[in-house]
DNA sequence: ATGTTAATGTGTCATTTGACACAGTTATTC
DNA sequence: GAATAACTGTGTCAAATGACACATTAACAT
């Protein structure tokens, strides 16, 4: 629960019994490789936190082939936002891709908190302008960069990523072929 | 002000008196084309709502060069998120692409609604989390589509866009240089 | 109205990319 | 530990793209 404490705390101050009542409500819980965390045509009801473990977050085309939307990182959040805070079904698929702890916030405790004081509204609230404002300056990179400076950017920001994930799904994540991820690959180790 | 009372609603009731307020906190204005909204090395302490016509947000390159990163249409609630939530300078620029009538929201103004009331911070809260939620969708369908489809569907869904913005800022717009959005469009109208 | 600038249309060419095919290598599973 | 499946490396080729170059047209300013 430290790494989830720290994360919140990143956002601002809370006041300590706030935090607890927070940390209280999100349930420390553990998948492994291979399984899946959201089904197809499931309701998402939960927020999680990934506390360590790579997940895949990814839509079947009209093949069942995997494309895939996002690939998430231990200290991020993360669900499917339409599903979530729509109360609608989604298509997508997310399993992991390790070993995977998390920290799960079911939608009736977080409706709760931001019911129960100001403060912890509040606090919500900066989260939720913070996880937008990231989400935009993503985009806005990635719309700049290259696929090869995309890939040295994530060799530089997640090195671990790139261990522990095939490069197959590195390669979709950065928006390319595997084989132009390889090509890539080959012409940085060359040089 | 009527759109902005429309696109209000569209994320849910809201008690008038509360709406009325909400309203009275945001001015209508007016640029020309050509006109900068945003500065470079500027603090933007406003949310902005477009009522007509369109802005063109991009950076500079090393060598002066605009790069697109946004291009904000009617019915759209825009800022830089970054420089407007944790009180940064921007290095990009807005601009009118046309004559532009928005609704401006001070920081200043947006804080105070915020702390007026409950109904008020959750509906403010809703509108975020909208906001985050559409962000996600748009950049899982960016990464989805090809430059075509892309095309196709801004053409299906901005059409007015098309017929007021340069080629060229649309062609940066989807991702890729003027010459190749020619040919597509060269392409569609032979077919 | 006319000169100037900006935007658009179009061809050529080099480069990049994706699709395929298949061999080699690691992981899993029974 | 053998069989099977999943993943990775690599070459070839066709298609897509970007970079240039330049002609044409539209927009703008004085």
């Amino acid at each position: 629960m430290q790494a989830l404490r720290t994360y919140f705390e990143s956002f601002g101050e809370l006041s300590s019994s706030n935090m607890d009542f927070l940390l209280q409500q999100c349930n420390e819980k553990r998948i492994e490789k291979g399984e899946i965390l959201i089904h197809p045509n499931q309701h998402v009801d939960s927020i999680y936190f990934i506390v360590s473990g790579f997940l895949h977050y990814f839509s079947l085309n009209e093949y069942g082939e995997r494309i895939t939307l996002n690939v998430i990182s231990p200290n991020k959040c993360w669900t499917v936002m339409e599903s979530f805070f729509h109360q609608k079904t989604t298509a997508d698929e997310c399993t992991a891709l390790t070993e995977v702890t998390y920290c799960e916030l079911s939608r009736t405790d977080y409706l709760s908190l931001k019911l129960r004081n100001k403060e912890l509204a509040g606090f919500i609230q900066t989260i939720t302008e913070s996880i937008l404002s990231s989400k935009v300056i993503e985009a806005n990179k990635k719309s700049i960069m290259t696929v090869e400076e995309r890939y040295l950017d994530l060799l530089h920001s997640h090195p671990e990523m790139i261990q522990q994930v095939p490069v197959s799904i590195i390669a979709s994540y950065i928006g390319t072929s595997r084989e132009t991820l390889h090509r890539i690959r080959r012409k940085l180790t060359a040089a």
